[in-house]
DNA sequence: TTTTTTGTTAAATCATACTTGACAAAAAGT
DNA sequence: ACTTTTTGTCAAGTATGATTTAACAAAAAA
């Protein structure tokens, strides 16, 4: 896990700290962290997650596997491949290649009219943001229902049971990113 | 870090592995998983590698600190939150509230004609996405130029130097996920 | 030039990551 | 029923490696 290193490094650089002023913050020697930023040791996660929560950055942010070049980072609107249904008259619709390195799983819903996921109550964890683009669509959280109309947002744990219908006559469309990318 | 416990207990059901099954697979002990997992001992960072590889997943998703349940998940779309200029006649607008334990940090970027973000190379690590909702932006990746019309996406790490610009007469309108939220 | 502050390294130490082996409860044979 | 195997858990031990100490040279500051 050498990408810790050089991410907290610049992380440190950019808040103008010392190894020894980011040290004393911590409560470990200088040395020490000056050992992990060159890869020559390795933090617990208990130290990685005060040098994250010191520095600013969530504990993710800091590993940051994926650092992969992508070749072509681009999806054309008609170039979209598509996925599965996710229920009936549910299409889905991936917005990037697929790479395990990416945090992010970027998906376009189309929703035909009365369309529901079911009760599929989807138990991941992770987070997952939806951003309505046409029609309107209901969203249960929780047995809380939501109606988001085009331009209306929503952020939530995928940990939560939750699960969407098109209410409206016309085809609901939606992005919908997910993370961590496991469909 | 109990959390981590309980999502590669979650992980390993999810793919009906046992833990002498898991355990076998990683070449540690059995007995040492079922510690992880409820919270009696942490996994080394390297260990913990390995266990996310074999599950499928990235470390960052099995670490998850946010686990936070939010108050209100839902931004409408004329009760945005103005964020500020990235550039003159760019505008952000947060579409969901402001949470440091969120992954991600989608926002709704508006670019007035002919404006464009300077030669600014944001050079924050991290993961970003973008799909145009209306008009034509250029984005530049490492001196190369895209065009992005209306539906179309990209990806691309954030390390990566980059910058956009509004090409045509119309403002153009874009979803830009960030991951972490560092803004 | 001195003095302080910077990052780095080798060797020592000590916490804790990890193992072993044994246990009860459940599942699967017979 | 009642063995036999497989399940997850726990206490105690071991050893790896996370972390410290102390000393070093290079740079910055005085």
């Amino acid at each position: 896990m050498k990408i810790v290193g050089v991410n907290i490094k610049s992380a440190r650089k950019e808040m103008g700290l010392t190894l020894r002023g980011l040290a004393e913050k911590l409560g470990v020697s200088a040395s020490f962290i000056s050992q992990v930023e060159s890869g020559k040791a390795s933090p617990s996660l208990s130290t990685l997650k005060n040098i994250a929560d010191a520095l600013g950055y969530t504990v993710s942010a800091l590993i940051d596997d994926g650092q992969k070049t992508e070749t072509n980072p681009i999806v054309r609107a008609n170039e979209r491949k598509y996925l599965h249904e996710a229920g009936k008259g549910m299409n889905m619709y991936l917005l990037t290649s697929r790479d395990p390195n990416k945090q992010m799983e970027p998906l376009l819903f189309k929703i035909k009219e009365g369309a529901d996921s079911g009760a599929a109550s989807y138990k991941h964890f992770g987070q997952e943001f939806v951003l309505v683009l046409k029609g309107a669509i209901e969203i249960t959280l929780n047995d809380i229902a939501y109606i988001l109309k085009k331009g209306d947002s929503i952020y939530f744990n995928s940990s939560v049971p939750h699960a969407f219908k098109n209410l409206g006559k016309e085809e609901a469309e939606a992005v919908w990113v997910v993370t961590p990318p496991t469909f």
